[in-house]
DNA sequence: TTCCCGTTTTAGACTTAGTCTAAACTCCAT
DNA sequence: ATGGAGTTTAGACTAAGTCTAAAACGGGAA
């Protein structure tokens, strides 16, 4: 809880009830939720917390570096507290996004592009469970 | 433009002139369209056609493997002729989607997952134009 | 040809993800 | 205590996409 409220004040975000309850449900979280996944979560200790307050500090996370937004379900934005490089498995029965350590994906030199500079990557694996 | 009739048949899609005002757009672009700038183009020369087609229609090609379906950007899908294996390229200054060849990029074992059968996989690059 | 009936198209209602607005609330500094 | 910046809130608004039900189409059968 402190270290909630330090983590915050660390990245000058002031640690209101209604941000420490979304960071809470949303850093803790494994499995990349959206954003009215996340209100569902809050809405059990924090009844009165408002839709907008959890995008606003979802995106406020995400804009100081605690979150990542992530682009791997169609039409929805998923929230990702996971801040190294990793890939993902996305379920194929399921639709759960699962976290690939970056290490166990060997990938040749892609930063040699000629047409353009590649800033970053990732990759996107669908498939089940064995 | 008889290719385009040929091809709808060949996939069991009655060709009417909406359907392939739609693939003709569609199949020949070159940039991830998304449906609504698909009802755009096509709208200059089938101008009653109506988003509701458009819709249809594209999904009726994915499902008959015209087309595949993307999840690339953010809130929107979006729909790739291109039916060969590639990864893809986003350039974050102009949000364009740029295919790249899949053989030019060298992955190791990525199908060896312990507790996953991965049936298919991709990478997605970040990057500007030189 | 004309008619028929299944297929297709259409406008617009509806749903869902997300942003915006403006009023109300909080709480720290004076 | 009071003021004011910062925060939260309900609800309006927008954008992507689906659904509905009525109208239009169109390829055979007669
Ligand atoms: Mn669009
Ligand atoms: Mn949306
Ligand atoms: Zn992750
Ligand atoms: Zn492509």
């Amino acid at each position: 809880m402190q270290d909630l409220i330090n983590m915050l004040r660390d990245h000058k975000i002031q640690p209101t009830a209604q941000r420490l309850e979304v960071a809470r449900c949303a850093l803790a979280s494994e499995d990349h939720p959206t954003a009215d996944e996340v209100l569902a979560m809050a809405l059990s200790r924090c009844p009165t917390i408002s839709r907008a307050t959890v995008y606003n500090t979802l995106n406020l996370l995400a804009e100081k570096g605690l979150l990542v937004r992530r682009t791997l379900r169609e039409g929805v934005t998923v929230f990702d507290p996971r801040l190294e490089a990793h890939h993902h498995l996305i379920d194929t029965e399921t639709g759960e996004i699962h976290d690939i350590p970056w290490d166990s994906v060997v990938v040749g030199d892609i930063a040699e592009h000629p047409e353009f500079e590649v800033l970053d990557y990732e990759i996107v694996l669908r498939g089940r469970r064995k």
